[in-house]
RNA sequence: GCUCCCAUCGUCUAGAGGCCUAGGACACAGCCCUCUCAAGGCUGGUACGCGAGUUCGAAUCUCGCUGGGAGCGCCA
């Protein structure tokens, strides 16, 4: 198998607004976003809301923004239009139906008049029985008579596809390889519910052809059907795209992902204040390798992304890891945009000076923006509260250590270096033994951001005024 | 039940018969560096699910088994 792509290549992702966009549907968005990229193709978005009850226009303009802010751009999209609008199935209904009724004219549709009741019972029979559950063509052959005499008690038929039987139907799966199935494992299966709206393997199948798709990237929970999908196009004389079924994204647990795993869905993870560069690294090695292990851009991401290095396996999605290309991307952010980025986070009140020169002090301890909070009362608070750790360091120390250190502050100053220097001679300590008290009475906290940028921060008053405290606290 | 897919360190993966006493990254442990945390450097441990076969040689090919997963919906 080959899988030659070129500026020709078409993707598209076709999400369905039903809730919150799904991180596995957010990494096959991507990886189709990619692929269209790396070859100069076009990436169509398409909005796949034929259940119009669960479907919702609020789910459809967040799906939007959180594709947009995870870095994907579309050349045709229900947002931007584009010639083959328009990009919502829900408004596609005109098209379906008359393509329908193509289908019909061969004689490859008629209509089904069981009730979801009927098919229920016929389906746990079958399972009894040991059988795969198929439709078993109860309606298949009506006669006219019977349709009419169904019609007349009211009964909506839905549409079903008449499958061929004895087919074999191939295809040659761009991550799995070649694909065999036969027609006869397939029951006919419904192309229009009784509602007149579009089934999904009817109007998915024919928006892929219509559209021009050349690739479609999808979970391979997809695999068994697309032979449905395949007899449809093949049935118009569409040309049909290439397919690749990627493995599931799981929990740590080998499950599927889902809630009780934690965030599960790409704007959990916008909220929570990853960046998308950092998602970008992430997904882009789950299910799929790149040949270096070091942090990508955007445009290495692009040129990175291969359809051939696309895994059969499930992969485990592992927040750890995620976290660990967090904290690459916000080492990336230059000082001005890991200001803006924290900003939401700082007081109105500070002025902009305060602010760039916090958020430079403070930005190594940072992985998201509500980090930066921990250390505003560091630099701001006029009074400071103690952990047990920091009031054990501040006893051990000693009151003699502080009061050595209020009696050079105003001499030496705010000049971290010589002020350690001095206190290190007068008090005979050094290493951690020097600094860890200081740090401590300082910040009140035992870990935290250089000392060095931060004492100009704090200014002179607050660190004599918390020494002052710190020594209190050491003669008790 | 039937059809299909999958199987390498804890996790993500490299690996397309000899380059593999299986490589990297994350995580973990220890050490170094260091005012702490982080970063960085060094070191360490742990993996080819099992069993047959093909072959001079198998993580890689074949078959079986086991274990996971998906589909068989008027959900997509």
């Amino acid at each position: 198998m080959t899988h030659a792509f070129d500026a020709s290549i078409v993707t598209r992702f076709a999400p369905s607004p039903t809730g919150q966009l799904h991180l596995g549907n957010a990494r096959t968005a991507l990886f189709n976003f990619l692929a269209a990229r790396k070859y100069g193709g076009r990436f169509i978005l398409r909005v796949e809301d034929t259940d119009i009850a669960r479907s919702e226009e609020r789910h459809t303009q967040a799906l939007l923004q959180d594709l947009r802010w995870l870095g994907l751009s579309w050349e045709e999209g229900p947002d931007v239009g584009g010639a083959s609008a328009p990009y919502k199935q829900s408004e596609r209904n005109d098209i379906y139906n008359e393509w329908l009724t193509k289908l019909d004219a061969q004689g490859l549709t008629y209509p089904c008049y069981c009730s979801q009741a009927e098919l229920n019972i016929s389906r746990k029979m079958q399972i009894a029985a040991g059988q795969p559950p198929r439709y078993l063509g109860t309606c298949r052959n009506l006669a006219h008579a019977q349709r009419a005499e169904r019609e007349a008690r009211g009964l909506q038929p839905t549409i079903r596809f008449r499958v061929p039987a004895g087919k074999h139907i191939q295809f040659d799966d761009v991550v799995h390889g070649e694909q065999k199935f036969l027609s006869d494992d397939i029951g006919d299966f419904i192309v229009r519910r009784a509602d007149g709206s579009s089934a999904f393997f009817f109007s998915n199948a024919i928006d892929d052809a219509l559209m021009g798709v050349t690739l479609v990237l999808r979970g391979d929970d997809h695999l068994t059907n697309t032979p449905r999908q395949l007899m449809l196009m093949e049935a118009f004389g569409l040309s049909t795209p290439r397919y690749g079924h990627m493995a599931m994204m799981l929990g740590m647990d080998g499950s599927p992902l889902s809630k009780r795993h934690g965030s599960t869905s790409l704007h959990e993870f916008r909220e929570r204040g990853f960046l998308p560069i950092a998602l970008n690294n992430q997904l882009i090695r789950l299910g799929h390798s790149v040949m270096n292990d070091v942090w990508l851009d955007s445009a290495a991401c692009i040129s990175e992304f291969d359809p051939s290095r696309l895994g059969r396996a499930p992969a485990r999605f592992d927040e750890i890891q995620l976290r660990h290309w967090q904290k690459e991307s916000v080492a990336k952010l230059s000082a001005e945009e890991f200001l803006s980025w924290v900003q939401p986070e700082l007081p109105a009140e500070l002025t902009v000076a305060q602010c760039v020169t916090f958020s430079a002090g403070v930005r190594n301890n940072v992985e998201v923006p509500a980090d930066v909070r921990q250390w505003l009362p560091v630099v701001f608070a006029d009074q400071l509260e103690y952990s047990n750790d920091v009031r054990t360091v501040i006893q051990d120390a000693g009151k003699a250590f502080f009061t050595v250190a209020i009696e050079l502050l105003p001499r030496v100053g705010l000049e971290f270096k010589a002020l350690a220097k001095e206190l290190s001679i007068a008090t005979t300590r050094k290493g951690p033994a020097l600094f860890m008290p200081l740090r401590a009475a300082i910040t009140g906290h035992t870990h935290g951001p250089e000392l060095g940028p931060l004492l100009p921060m704090i200014g002179i008053d607050k660190i004599r005024s918390r020494l002052v405290a710190a020594s209190a606290l050491a003669s008790n």
